[in-house]
DNA sequence: AGCGAAATTGACAGCGCTGCCATTCGCAAC
DNA sequence: GTTGCGAATGGCAGCGCTGTCAATTTCGCT
């Protein structure tokens, strides 16, 4: 029944050729000819040869796998777990459609030693590379770790790279500078931003953003109508409290994150006040969250399968002696409109 | 720098002993003294030596890994994801302190072709072990290929397993009634329930369980009062209607799931009734949204990771030649009371 | 036709570990 | 002393693949 697994011995003598030329066309070198080829694809068809991955590790002196690191949810909230499955999907999907496997790292930066632990996996599993997730793709602490076992990486980041080395990035300002354009467009003149914790650097760019898009519509800048926050949903409960107790309050917020932008809205529904009709939110992340509560939140998506599906692709294509060139590539988010936003009030 | 990692011929050499000896110290078998046990263990620590995963895989002929299979959340929508991760960290968690690996498999039942693609790719790592989440676990597509590849797995399940395997379930149905009882104890007599897709086993449950707790409060069970949904947020806004224009409306409704909860919010929202003043609303599952949406979700919450690091370690031990016994391991879930639910209103 | 370079293919030695079997050691019984 | 016998240890062949390098074929040109 379940009959011996096909080796590359198997196929080479049905193929009629050496185990070095089956192990060349399985992993698509070159300078094989189309003829050797197609024998080998054939004997490879109908005996289901597949690489026994441990063979091939061993005499490789790599896993041909691909961590993926990213910040343990379970350490704070549980909201951005939609965040690390768009990006395991995508990752997934690199490494399956080239025969390479997936080992998922959550690790919580927080905790003291995680650097030396990442290391001590990195260096006994011998990945062909690692993609470092935001916000972790920021900090010294993991990226030094990443460095130091020599392994080639790819980071998931915001922009900003120095261009030394292939990078993952959305455009979260240019994105976050449309937002503001489209909430201006909507004829609001008084969009208030709540921005995250000053250490995430995606979060900083969209506040960039923000400024941006205020210039582009010929909006002035007001300091009281940008608050801080720490990406929380409590701390977007306080954000929006006082901003919307302002004497002349804003008509629209927008809001570095999904959770915050939550709490904003959390805070208009005990305030009685009306989304969208006298208050437009908007947030940013698209979280599983936003098309949930009600009303439905307007927020930017973040292409992250895509982004995690590059970083993979590319490490894998180095894997196989094809690095990508350095240098920031740019996946683009995109504006999800939704029912949390409309045209601002008449009177002001 | 990155010196070349040790061996277990330069454990052998420094230790004094032969490579097979440190192999059966490292591997715990039996019939090596105390004294050589030692010195190749000082060995092993002062080279930090670590058998290289490949190398033991292929002379072994099996992987030191455990897959978790569970179904793939992109497939319909994201609000699972709080579910997957949990699972993961369970998992993580008893693969990481045990030296295994973890490999995910996330796969869309749906899809033809599943069962053989899962199939293929088992046979392909020869994991030690397979940890089937629900709801596949009750799928026979998704476990007859499990089964035919020979491999030890471990459904997650909801209890009913018929006690011929080892098995890992949560007390659904006594928890549901638990929940039913404190509705009770709150003063609601008109308690209605959301049921789910009536294929998932974990739902059906759920009900048993409403209609036990009904029972054990003394309170009658009026058909007009139990609707039935998808599990989708859209299906419990369609029940929430049907069941608040009623003549006699509910005063509270226990949604078989968060989502379905989440529709009955909204609805809510939209027709002015206020929650909890005048209508309680519970749920199951307790994902993310439970606690950001206003106001918070008094729900279930299942223990996920637990039983996903209860099904890993089972199969860890199984592969280390000490299987657990057959049977049905409870891992009990636990009621998260939040702003959901309330006293009864006075008036009937 | 003839020659060198490039393209294509093959031979073979490991990669680091475990399974199997042989060997040696320690020690009680004669 | 020996013998006997389990306990403790070692030797070594592979597991299935890739890297290296050598051998062979093909092809472009003169």
């Amino acid at each position: 029944m379940t009959k011996h697994r096909a080796t590359i011995e198997d196929v080479a003598s049905l193929a009629g050729v050496s185990i070095k030329t089956v192990s060349r066309v399985v992993n698509r070198e070159a300078n094989v000819s189309a003829a050797t080829t197609e024998k080998v694809e054939k004997a490879i068809t109908t005996l289901e040869y597949r690489p026994n991955p441990s063979a091939r590790n061993l005499a490789s002196h790599h896993a041909h796998l691909i961590v993926l690191v990213y910040d343990d949810p379970s350490a704070y909230d549980a909201s951005s777990a939609g965040y690390i499955i768009n990006m395991q999907e995508g990752a997934l999907r690199a490494c399956r459609s080239e025969g390479f496997e997936l080992l998922i790292h959550p690790c919580n930066h927080r905790e003291k030693g995680v650097g030396a632990e990442l290391q001590e996996q990195i260096r006994q599993v011998r990945p062909s590379g690692i993609v470092v997730a935001a916000p972790l793709s920021n900090m010294p602490v993991i990226v030094d770790a990443v460095k130091a076992t020599n392994t080639p990486y790819v980071r998931l980041s915001t922009g900003t790279g120095n261009g030394d080395e292939y990078e993952v990035a959305t455009n979260d300002r240019e994105i976050s500078a449309e937002m503001t354009r489209y909430l201006a467009s909507l004829g609001h003149t008084r969009i208030a931003f709540i921005k995250g914790d000053p250490t995430a650097r995606a979060v900083g760019n969209r506040y960039v953003g923000y400024e941006d898009g205020l210039e582009q519509s010929g909006l002035p800048l007001a300091k009281e109508l940008v608050a801080e926050g720490d990406l929380s949903i409590g701390s977007g409960e306080k954000c929006a409290e006082q901003l919307l107790q302002l004497e002349n309050p804003p008509t629209a917020i927008f809001s570095a994150n999904d959770d915050m932008a939550a709490g904003v809205i959390r805070v208009a529904n005990r305030m009685g006040i009306s989304i969208p009709r006298e208050l437009s939110v908007a947030g940013c992340d698209d979280i599983a969250l936003a098309q949930m509560i009600f009303p439905a939140l307007t927020t930017i998506r973040q292409p992250l399968s895509a982004m995690a599906y590059a970083a993979s692709k590319a490490l894998i294509d180095g894997a196989r002696g094809h690095p990508h060139e350095p240098g920031l590539e740019i996946v683009p988010g995109a504006i999800k409109k939704r029912e949390s936003t409309a045209a601002a009030p008449k009177n002001a």
